[in-house]
DNA sequence: CGCGTGATTGAGCTTGGTCAATTACGGTGG
DNA sequence: CCACCGTAATTGACCAAGCTCAATCACGCG
């Protein structure tokens, strides 16, 4: 298999082809577009380096193929938002024309595909449905980025914990109904949720002790009791 | 003068028409274009009542002319967190495709300019720079939005108030140079920044004391020491 | 001038943060 | 396959920022 060196290293054998519906997830769906695949090309990302940096040109954007990535930021002192975790199928670095708004960074080795913003304009402009693609994924973003507000502002640590895990829980995935996976660190999730990473191992082994869910492994949870985490987190 | 009456209230003389450059600003100004303006409505709408309800039709976006609106998302129990203020200039509404993400109400007294979305799209379909400055708006409405998580996951309350007044300073204004008007009331100013109404006082009067800000009026600040002020906001 | 809403101020308290040990995991090499 | 090692996670004791509850205070409007 294939390592992962530092940086982003782009593999030449592109242009890159859908390998079936395995990879096909929801949000993806818009960039099936024959048009468009031709350009993408396959880029592999390192843990904990960067896709792009905050400042930086937005030329790109990319999808998700494996693996995990977080968008960042950051306070002069080192303190750290994770806006946004992307995992396989998802999209991002369509926000930003001018410059970068945030950093984006490998949460856990990543494989992504890389397309040209111009070529995603050219298009738009010349397929309406692909535009109007474009813009429920803009309008989605927001949509998230309210709802985390609302989470930053007015849960509790509970809440956001149980409400991160019911959003996780009910991503569509292939594989088992109630595993969950966290390729993010307690301390990724902590800067995601406002909280100190030791709130969230607390709060975590609470729920384990609680029986609403069980810590299989540090990077593996299993949900038993999706009805009270969603009362958890809050929103009824 | 007219009187705000309860609710939203059309008023049947428009098109409406901008009265120069007194209303324009910058933000606004991609809405200034005459095949648009002929579609505006003036709506008034009384303090504390909505414009629109979360998960309502997402059928017109808006203009502010006067007075302030804040987009609100509620808990079951009643916790409350304002995503965001809009001012005088500032469009909002453009956000939800199929239904709203959140509610709309008048902080103030509020008159805005009403347009259809569909003219909107129609109009972006057409005018490739009009799309564009759409999509300008949508990024920066993102840009805000992580700005404000970072504000709400990471940042102290002293933090979180000098940031809110910094950019309420730095936007363009007619009027004074370093006035500022706060046409919310403490409790929306904690609702926004993910504090207490008793909190965000007690803060203010620490910055009046200190020598950083004069609280004229309840509604009305000065700034008297800027650049301490974005220190403390903790960006540097 | 009086009244009601919103703002201020104060006294404790709670949640989650801080600091500090352990403990466990996962990847590597023998 | 197993021992080792560095990183990440857990757990505990204590602390403090900001919240809660409660009592004035004052502004704006009739």
């Amino acid at each position: 298999m294939q390592t992962h060196i530092a940086g982003i290293e782009s593999v030449r054998e592109s242009p890159w082809r859908a390998s079936g519906a395995a990879l096909a997830e929801p949000a993806a769906k818009a960039f099936e577009v024959k048009a468009l695949e031709a350009f993408g090309t396959v880029v592999l990302v390192s843990r904990d380096h960067e896709v792009y940096a905050e400042g930086g040109p937005a030329d790109y954007c990319y999808r998700v193929v494996a693996g995990a990535v977080r968008t960042v930021k950051l306070l002069p002192d080192g303190r750290r938002q994770i806006t946004e975790f992307y995992l396989p199928g998802d999209i991002f670095g369509l926000d930003g024309f001018a410059a970068r708004y945030f950093a984006a960074e490998a949460v856990a080795d990543a494989t992504l595909i890389r397309y040209p913003r111009r070529r995603i304009e050219a298009l738009a402009e010349e397929d309406p449905r692909f535009a109007r693609r474009l813009r429920d994924m803009a309008s989605d973003s927001l949509r998230k980025a309210h709802e985390q507000m609302l989470l930053l502002g007015r849960k509790s640590a509970q809440e956001r914990i149980a409400s991160f895990l019911v959003a996780l829980a009910e991503r569509p995935r292939k594989g088992a109904a109630d595993g969950i996976e966290l390729p993010m660190t307690r301390g990724d999730i902590a800067d995601h949720l406002g909280l100190t990473l030791e709130t969230v191992s607390r709060v975590l082994n609470r729920l384990h002790r609680d029986d609403v869910i069980t810590l299989a492994s540090t990077h593996h949870i299993e949900v038993h009791d999706l009805a009270t985490l969603r009362e958890m987190a809050g929103e009824v």
